[in-house]
DNA sequence: TATTTCAGCGTACAAGTGTAAGCTAAATGT
DNA sequence: ACATTTAGCTTACACTTGTACGCTGAAATA
């Protein structure tokens, strides 16, 4: 028994329809720019034309898409310092808490991925923005805890999310089974920063 | 006053336009996938039928440019390296001549960064393979260098080179002015990393 | 109740796509 | 010398694409 839907509820309802059409098409084999307004319209069920009465164009429920994404980045960053608070290692729980959410999220992050070097200059800066968020919030997470500079919990911050972000990719096109290993060799290689940030802090 | 072609000759050379005008479509609007045979034809001055007998199609041709890409991967391996003896130090003289290459070499780098998160699983396996291919020529360097495991080296060339190409998909979209401070954040998250594994060794 | 608004639809069209079929002329092979 | 091969061309066709235009019916407003 679903109640009588307004006219502006209804139309939300649409919008979110297309969006989530849209990334149910963006999976492995298709990019926003690849991706066809009548092929969104048709898997949102709707009649090509009506597409306009809720975005621009294909770029704008871009815009929006990516938006999205970035929205899901900050749960991520948010779940992942919950777990950490209660268990020891910092590290590991965070590229824990990350695979998780890449195997749970797959297109939203395949999304963030492609776009980050893909044909529209401005999804490339739209995703360096939510990434960039991403590394800010680390990285006062870092300063607090590692009681170090700003520049170098900048870098740091940076250096372990481009490690991170480059094995998600990995495990993206990865069988399970070597998930599991990918997971392991991002701990090591984000302790190896940790450590050299520490190692060249007193100097 | 050119020498008369022999028709092989002449088929070769065709052949090569067709991948340098492919390569000169691929800039920072175009992907492989997004890339239509016509476009590659009329750029190569060929009918677009003609484009047959040279590739089977432009997945066929879009492999021929990952090999190449490749090809010049080595070589700014062997750049950095011919340098490296030279001077002191390793770091600073590598993501120098990184980041030269890639100024020189924009679009062939467009490729490899676009395509390894591109929309084609065959595409991304390629350049997964080249990247592969080029961290194993680091990874061994730097365990005759460092004195350090294979395992470690390994870990430590792949974080690097993580590291240096996110980078260097930055430093594509950036003003020349922005560049430098782009290599000169690399260099001190490459020493972060170094130092790391240096520090990790004894354990 | 009468009027206005507007989400969604169907139709239509120009532009671009991949590629099949068959021709031509020149370079090769015999 | 003649026969074969083949790189490149023109023409043609079936599709897909974005989007302009105008209609409709129901919800919102007056």
């Amino acid at each position: 028994m679903t109640a009588k839907k307004s006219r502006e509820q209804q139309k939300q309802e649409t919008r979110q329809n297309i969006i989530n059409a849209a990334f149910s098409c963006l999976d492995a084999e298709k990019s926003l720019s690849s991706l066809s307004l009548r092929e969104i319209a048709r898997n949102a069920s709707i009649a090509p034309t009506s597409f306009y009465r809720h975005f621009k164009d294909v770029n704008d429920l871009g815009m929006t898409l990516v938006d999205e994404a970035g929205l899901t980045l900050r749960q991520l960053m948010r779940s992942a310092r919950r777990r950490i608070t209660k268990d020891a290692n910092a590290i590991d729980t965070s590229v824990d808490t990350f695979m998780e959410f890449i195997n749970e999220n797959k297109n939203i992050f395949r999304v963030l991925l492609r776009e980050h070097t893909g044909t529209s200059a401005e999804f490339r800066s739209a995703v360096r923005r939510e990434i960039q968020h991403f590394i800010k919030e680390l990285s006062d997470y870092i300063m607090h805890r590692q009681h170090i500079s700003q520049q170098l919990a900048d870098l740091q911050s940076e250096a372990m999310v481009m490690i991170v972000f480059s094995a998600g990719a990995q495990a993206l096109d990865a069988q399970p089974n070597q998930q599991f290993v990918i997971a392991e060799k991002v701990k090591y290689q984000l302790m190896f920063v940790q450590l050299g940030v520490r190692q060249f802090k007193p100097q």
